[in-house]
DNA sequence: ATATTTATGTAATATCATAACACTTTAACG
DNA sequence: CGTTAAAGTGTTATGATATTACATAAATAT
């Protein structure tokens, strides 16, 4: 405690500029499939675009019913395909607890993929608590438990709800 | 820390008496619905009995599968129906990253519901860590969230496979 | 004894996800 | 270039998980 680490929580605040965070995701995303030397495809690009553009998780299904770019209705695995392809490169997240998947919103390097969802307003936010992953770490070695990945989904009320 | 704490952590050990530990399951949940005035019906029992006798986690259709007391196949329903009351009761609990279920191992009171998954044998084990529980919680209130439930499903290899 | 609540039986259907396979596009390389 | 290998797409079908709806039966409360 008392170290000083910056501010590792995000929670969409109701009046963020989501026209510029979604141009963002899609930007690094191109940049990232060019240097892993990877195809941003159109379907790749469309599902994430969906995606960036709801702070609320979507499931599989609604997201192929935005699938209109090329006017026809695509079959599910269009869309699951895109789906585990961005998940593979970190830039959406799935949850589990609900079935549906939303846009990973931190950097990608010092990634533990911990959720917040507001049961009321259904926003996701992240919560990457290198503490909280610290402690599971820990805790799971004590039982001779090697930790490979953690999900951690935490169902509550935001702040914004809160208040009212 | 440093405070003493008894040892929060259970994975079920390779040579462990399975069948006392059935037995005491179903004996605890019946004295549980006793106490509530809730009715611990053939099909919960049933249900409870066949988690209760297998460490990995069960799918819904597996369990059904397994309910051949009355001699006819059950309907996926019927298996719902007992799921849920058992959930209600914390006897058994869900893991979404598997949709799969486990019966409850730790005493009922202090439950935060963390989960060791093994990888490599499929077994199940809690890792009920407070000071996990309460770092998560004071993570969160950090961004005024407030948490209700926690989900944390660990995926790992544990002491026994990774011996190996 | 009757009314109310709780549980069951049964059928149908909703929701989420993947397999299989033929075809097309891209990129890699001589 | 032209050929080949790898990666992505289109399409159909199917698998896996979970719930709704509604009629009936059993337990409990009054």
């Amino acid at each position: 405690m008392g170290v000083l680490m910056k501010k590792p929580i995000q929670f969409p605040s109701r009046n963020h500029n989501h026209r510029s965070c979604v141009k963002r995701l899609l930007a690094d995303a191109e940049k990232e499939c060019h240097r892993q030397k990877l195809r941003f495809t159109l379907h790749r690009r469309e599902v994430l675009q969906i995606i960036a553009s709801s702070h609320r998780p979507l499931g599989a299904y609604d997201i192929l019913e935005q699938m209109n770019f090329s006017g026809k209705r695509q079959a599910p695995v269009v869309a699951y395909r895109a789906l585990d392809f961005l998940i593979n490169l970190g830039l959406v997240h799935r949850l589990n607890s609900l079935n549906a998947f939303v846009a990973c919103m931190a950097a990608r390097e010092d990634h533990t993929a911990q959720f917040l969802i507001c049961r009321n307003c259904k926003n996701v936010g992240e919560l990457n608590s290198i503490r909280v992953s610290e402690q599971i770490v820990n805790d799971a070695v004590q039982v001779g438990f090697r930790v490979d990945q953690q999900v951690v989904e935490i169902i509550g009320i935001c702040s914004e709800c809160g208040e009212s």
